[in-house]
DNA sequence: TTGTATGCGTTATCAA
DNA sequence: TTGATAACGCATACAA
C-alpha cells in the first residue's frame, strides 16, 4: 500500500477535504471499483497490464484504503485488542511490544487498554475495544470478571491469555508455571539451608499469578514441613519504592526472616536499598530473591538472584496463537514458556 | 453501553452467529432504527419511556456497537494512533498509559505503534495506522519523515507531538525545552568545578530531543571557553546494560573525563554500575548524571543526579491538546512542561 | 419526538 | 478476467 498521502479518518477540518476512495482511482485507471479493489486485494487475480495502472492511479491519487470501510465489508478488523495491567511493569511494556512486532508483520494492529488490577475495570476495557471492533483479544492471567468471560463467547472472537499457564485455563494461554516457578525459588532458599522465608507479592485476590506462585511457595515449604508464618506475608506491589517499603514493615515484624521471596525484580531491588539503608547485609543477614530476571537484577549490587523468563518469547507465541485462531486451523496448543532460576549474590547461607 | 455481551469483530467462527444490529434492538423495541441510535448518542433527544424499552432491549440483547460501522456513517473513528520509539523505555510507557486514560475518559481508543529509531519505518507506522483509520496522530520529537509529514497535511489529521518543546515546532507540541535542560546539567557539572565533561548519549542523527540537549550542553561549555573533546562523546542509547559498555569504553579514552552526562537514567545507572565493577568511585573520581528523573535513579547507591520530568504530565497535556482539535475549538497552544535538576549524590566536585 | 430514505467506502456475489 | 449490484451496520437530513 505504497506509502500513500491522503487518508481517511481526520475530521475533515475546516476546508473538508474529501475523501480519495477507490471511485476516483478507478475513474482515473479508466477500470470499475471492484476492479481497483481486486488489484489491491487479490493482484493475481487481474491481468497484468491492468493492475498496473491501477497502482499508477492509486500512487497518483495518494489513495489509501478507508479501514473502517474495509472492516464493515470485510466483516474483519484487522486489529487486535491487547489488555495488560499496567505498561510501568516491564514484562507487560515487553509483552505488548512483541505482540506489536508480531502481528504487525501479520498485517494487524494493536489496540491497547490498561486494566489496573482490577477484574472489573478489565472487563470494561474489554467492551470498549471490542465495541471499537477487534478480532481477537489478549489478555494477562486466567482469572476475568464473569461479564467479559460471556462477552467473549457470545462474540466468539477468540481469546488468548498470557504469563500463567496451566492445563486448565480456561483458553488458549502461554506463560510459565508459576506454581513451579515459585516453588523453585523457594526450594533455593531451602537448600540453603533457611527456614524462616518471607513473601512480598500482590494481593493474590486481584492477581492469579501472584496466586499460583504462592501456592508452589506454601508447597516447598510444606514439602519439608515447613510453613509460611502469617506475620512473613506483606502485600506490595511493582514499584521499587513499594518495595522499600514492604521491606521496612518486615524488618519490624516478629519472628525476623532470614530470606524474601519478591514477586517482582523491582520490588526485590526497593527491599535490598531499604536493607543497605538500615544496614542490614544483604545476604550475609538476610537473603533477597526477585522474579522475572529484567536486565536491571544482574546490576545491582548484590545482584539479584531469580526466576528468569522471557516476557518477550511469550509475546511472540501470543502472538502465534492468535494468527492460528484467525488465518490459521485454530489448532495450536497452549505453550509453555520455560523459566529458569538465576542464582546470583543476593541469596546465600543463612548467618549461624 | 451497559456491559454488553454481543459484539461484531471477530471472524464468525464455526458457528458463523449474526451479528445483533441496531434493526434487532429496534424490532423488540417496537421503534425504529434510528430511535435506537438516538436514545445511544443522543439520549435527550427522544422520550423517557421510549428510550427506556430501547435500553431494555439493547441490555437484553446484548447488543454492542459495530465500531466500523459507526465510524464509517460518521466519519470518525474514536481512535488516536500514538507511534513512540518503544516501550522499553519507562517515559514512553508512561506517556502512552497517561495518554490511554485521558482520551479513554473522553471515549477515545488508542492505536499504538513502535518506531524504533528509524524516522522511515515511523512513517510506515503512521501509513498503517492512518489506513487503519485514527482521528489523530501523537508522535514523539519533532523530527519527522518527509512522507509522515506530507501524510499528516494531505489528510489533514491534527498532529500532536511530544517530549520536545520548542517555539518553532511543527506542530502543537508539549514537552521540556531539551536544551536548556542539557544547559542546566552541564552547569551543575561547571559550577561544580568540572571541567573535562563527557556526554552518553543515542544517536542525534535519529533522535532530536538527544540533540538539542546535545546543544544545550555544547552551549553551556562554549559559554565559559570549553568545549566538548571528541573523545568525550559516547553513542549508547537507553539500557543499563548500554550504558555499562559506553562507560567502559569511555574510560578507556584520553583525556579521560572527570563528569560525564548521560541522556537517559538507565544509561547512567549502568555507567555507575560500570565504574563499581572497576573501582572507580562515584562521585570521587567520576561524577555521573543522568536524564529523566525515573523512581530508580533516587534508590541506587548512589542516588543520580538527574533532569526530571513527568512523561505522565506531558501523556495529559497532549491528550488535552488532541481532544482540543478534536473537539475543542482548536486554539490551545503548545505547553512547556517543567524539568527539574535533581542534585543528588553522584557529581561532586572534581578530586584535585 | 419519531420514522423514512439515503449515504458512508469496501468487498463479495453473480453474470457477462 | 471484468463489471454491475447488493450487502455491511450505523448516522443523519428531511419529512411527518
Amino acid at each position: 500500500m505504497g506509502v500513500g498521502t491522503t487518508g481517511q479518518g481526520g475530521r475533515m477540518s475546516k476546508g473538508s477535504r474529501r475523501q480519495v476512495t477507490l471511485e476516483d482511482v478507478a475513474r482515473l485507471a479508466g477500470v470499475s471499483a471492484s476492479t481497483v479493489s481486486r488489484s489491491l486485494s487479490m493482484p493475481h487475480m487481474v491481468r497484468a497490464s491492468v493492475r498496473e495502472s491501477v497502482l499508477w492511479a492509486v500512487s497518483r491519487l495518494g489513495y489509501v484504503p478507508h479501514g473502517a470501510a474495509r472492516a464493515l465489508a470485510r466483516r474483519r478488523n484487522a486489529t487486535i485488542g491487547v489488555i495488560i495491567p499496567s505498561l510501568r511493569f516491564t514484562v507487560f511494556a515487553d509483552l505488548v511490544e512483541s505482540l506489536q512486532a508480531e502481528l504487525g508483520a501479520a498485517g494487524y494492529s494493536v489496540l491497547l487498554g490498561h486494566a489496573g488490577s482490577d477484574l472489573r475495570y478489565e472487563a470494561d476495557q474489554a467492551t470498549a475495544l471490542l465495541s471499537r471492533g477487534i478480532d481477537a483479544l489478549v489478555l494477562v492471567g486466567n482469572a476475568h470478571d464473569q461479564s467479559l468471560e460471556r462477552m467473549a463467547t457470545n462474540t466468539g472472537i477468540p481469546v488468548v491469555t498470557t504469563f500463567d499457564y496451566r492445563l486448565d485455563a480456561p483458553y488458549p494461554c502461554v506463560g510459565i508455571d508459576n506454581q513451579a516457578a515459585g516453588r523453585a525459588l523457594v526450594d533455593h532458599l531451602l537448600d540453603l539451608g533457611h527456614t524462616r522465608i518471607a513473601a512480598l507479592m500482590p494481593d493474590e485476590r486481584f492477581n492469579d499469578r501472584a496466586a499460583r506462585r504462592l501456592a508452589g511457595v506454601r508447597g516447598a515449604l510444606a514439602d519439608r514441613g515447613l510453613a509460611l508464618h502469617p506475620q512473613h506475608l506483606v502485600l506490595g506491589d511493582g514499584a521499587a519504592e513499594v518495595g522499600r517499603a514492604a521491606m521496612a514493615e518486615l524488618l519490624g515484624r516478629e519472628p525476623s526472616p532470614s530470606a524474601v521471596v519478591c514477586f517482582s525484580d523491582l520490588v526485590a531491588i526497593g527491599a535490598v536499598v531499604e536493607c543497605r539503608a538500615r544496614a542490614v547485609s544483604v545476604p550475609g543477614a538476610v537473603s533477597v530473591a526477585g522474579f522475572s530476571g529484567i536486565g536491571l537484577a544482574e546490576l545491582t549490587h548484590p545482584a539479584i538472584t531469580t526466576v528468569s523468563f522471557s516476557a518477550v518469547d511469550i509475546g511472540r507465541e501470543a502472538a502465534r496463537l492468535v494468527l492460528d485462531r484467525l488465518d490459521g486451523d485454530g489448532q495450536a496448543p497452549s505453550v509453555e514458556v520455560p523459566h529458569r532460576l538465576e542464582q546470583r549474590a543476593s541469596t546465600a547461607a543463612p548467618g549461624p
